[in-house]
RNA sequence: GCGCCCGUAGCUCAGUGGAUAGAGUGACGGACUUCGAAUCCGGAGGUCGUAGGUUCGAAUCCUACCGGGCGCACCA
């Protein structure tokens, strides 16, 4: 199985040139529809004037309420306003007809043999189709940062999947994207993991385990291949169990090797991090003592029952909160608003971090902090990731941490696959909780609209094997009147819309239009295929539907790519 | 009690202030002498949680309430 498009890095993406002729379209609607606004003297029609795609398809491809908004200010029906504004418009290439409708709509048919166009263009440039200019602008994406306690679970696999995917659409739409991965190596949980591993070491000296086991200490099994692999390679390890000195190097000792382990398992779902984010490395450079001063000296601290308080709601945030505790310790608050700082010193015009679903209060205090340090919080946005259940057989799986439940990314990869999970992941938006059905992500049929989809582009691929032999006899140019049925229209509109659908996937941080985008254009698809012969057909019906194939090809292709799912040649 | 998110077809969910609210799934009926049936074609299914408000127009925005999830530490 391959992704083709994992390797791809922003550097290397090359963009499409010339507008994508969807989208030039609709420039040119809103601005002819300004152009006559602007004659029937309202002034500055741009801020009245939207054109949309139509949720019905009936409606046409584009259309316009501008009448409705305008009667307003003109004071006239919208049905009239509606009449003027499309009386005396430039007929020009791209549009075919336009319609007055309903109480004052203007619906717009784009022209066939035009659009058709767009899949030369498409089947040109491959793998550049879709893809824009590089436009200077840097978005860093923070996600999963799962503490290096333990493997990581399933709800770190749909932070993987949508950190990755929102990463390929924005690189995808011209910018320069970081992934990047918090680690959480420092504090406390790592005295609890050195805790634990000191007991699993006992335990491999032929000690017994403690009971009862102590608070807050990781109970997990993982720990003892950990304890393993520390005997292994330590002489004296027996002595480093007993050593309570020791215990934060054990915990870092973890702490390591797991990070590498959740590096492997997100490698292997196909998600590759540009930066591991070190806390510890944070701590040891100063940078919370830093922050702390950097507080003090702007006057938002001030100290009570021996502790240093933040006053968070001066800044939006509902109450104050502690940034140093009485026994001097900084809260987490404090490397967190350094590490951000760091991400804003660091350029990014956006930064993005996506959270779990414990970090509900997380986000104003955050952005409190952030406003207080006078840096532009607007270009912080934090995304929760809600909670996900497993369902089998129609009923939910038990996610504890104890015993053989099923609880990790690595057990749901070995059972469903990456590409079911991925698509599964993100089907559904992010910030509503997700039930995984785990019956649903293994079939192999119609029920499944990953393999739905997959399927589509192993049909095409399979007719442009068997086309090759044919292809010395047909004609070379692609003659658009050859498309005559509603389907074959239908496709050559979803070719002509993938620009446009990642364009609004980017711009709404939302990878799930892509796949419901893609659940449509391999209906479109298959309803063709069964309905239409593409080999049998005369030279240049063949030739035009063979066109048509490989640009849905490209964009089947494309899509899958951003949200990082193969196409397979053959199933 | 306070905050964030969510209530849409039996179920799982889409839906950019616009027209008659859409898919998938389940159940039922049909379609391979064919380039791949992992597919296609049918009809049925709705007080968009409730009540107000803003608007020419509300599933969408505002307010209150009802129901659900998750948060509200000198934990991370």
């Amino acid at each position: 199985m391959t992704h083709s498009s994992t390797s791809r890095h922003a550097g290397e993406v090359k963009a499409m040139a010339g507008e994508p002729r969807w989208e030039a379209a609709q420039s040119a609607i809103r601005e002819g529809l300004v152009t006559s606004a602007r004659t029937m003297g309202v002034e500055n029609p741009q801020t009245w004037i939207e054109v949309m795609e139509p949720t019905e398809e009936g409606h046409g491809d584009f259309t316009s309420s501008a009448a409705f908004r305008l009667s307003k200010v003109l004071g006239q029906s919208p049905a009239v306003i509606a009449r003027r504004l499309v009386g005396g418009w430039p007929a020009g290439p791209m549009i075919e007809r336009m319609e007055v409708a309903g109480p004052g709509f203007i619906n717009f048919w784009l022209d066939r043999h035009w659009l058709a166009g767009e899949l030369t263009e498409a089947v040109t440039r491959a793998d550049t189709y879709g893809i824009r200019a590089a436009r200077g602008e840097r978005v860093l994406i923070e996600f999963v940062s799962a503490n290096p306690t333990g493997p990581l679970v399933v709800v770190n696999g749909r932070a993987a999947a949508l950190g990755d995917s929102l990463a390929r659409i924005f690189q995808a739409n011209g910018y320069a994207v970081d992934r990047e991965f918090y680690v959480n190596d420092a504090g406390q949980q790592l005295q609890k993991l050195g805790q634990a591993m000191a007991i699993r070491l006992r335990e491999l000296a032929g000690d017994p385990l403690p009971d009862p086991w102590p608070e807050g200490v990781y109970p997990g099994e993982y720990v003892r291949d950990l304890a393993e692999a520390y005997r292994a390679l330590t002489p004296d390890w027996a002595e480093h169990a007993l050593d309570a000195e020791r215990t934060e190097a054990l915990g870092a000792f973890c702490a390591d090797r797991l990070r590498r382990q959740q590096e492997q398992e997100l490698e292997r779902f196909g998600v590759h991090f540009d930066r591991w984010f070190s806390e510890r490395a944070l701590r040891e450079a100063g940078a919370p003592e830093r922050m702390v001063a950097e507080l003090e000296g702007r006057g938002v601290l001030y100290r009570e029952d021996g502790a240093v308080w933040f006053r968070s709601a001066q800044f939006g945030d509902q109450k104050d909160y502690v940034v140093v505790k009485s026994n001097g310790e900084f809260t987490y608050v404090v490397p967190d608003a350094a590490y951000h700082t760091d991400k804003f010193e660091r350029g990014y015009d956006i930064i993005i971090d996506l959270l779990g679903p414990d970090h509900h209060g997380y986000k104003r205090r955050m952005q409190a902090m952030m406003t207080a340090l006078g840096l532009p919080a607007e270009r912080l946005e934090m995304q929760i990731i809600q909670l996900v259940r497993l369902l089998r057989g129609g009923k939910v799986v038990r996610m504890s941490k104890r015993g053989g439940d099923f609880v990790t990314l690595a057990e749901l990869i070995d059972e469903v696959g990456v590409d079911p999970a991925r698509w599964f992941f993100l089907e559904r938006s992010a910030d509503t909780p997700m039930d995984f059905d785990l019956d649903l992500a293994q079939m192999k049929t119609q029920d499944n609209p990953v393999y739905y989809v997959q399927y589509a582009g192993a049909r095409i691929h399979s007719v442009l094997r068997a086309y090759q032999g044919l292809a010395a006899n047909d004609p070379e140019a692609i003659d658009p009147a050859a498309f005559r049925n509603p389907l074959e229209h239908a496709l050559i509109r979803d070719v002509a819309r993938l620009p446009a659908v990642l364009r609004r996937a980017g711009e709404q941080r939302a990878p799930q239009l892509i796949v419901h985008y893609l659940a449509e254009i391999a209906g479109h698809f298959h309803g063709f295929y069964r309905q239409h012969r593409i080999l049998e057909e005369a030279p240049a019906v063949r030739r035009a539907r063979i066109e048509l194939i490989r640009a849905v090809l490209v964009v089947i292709t494309q899509a899958m790519g951003v949200i990082g799912v193969s196409v397979p040649e053959r199933m």
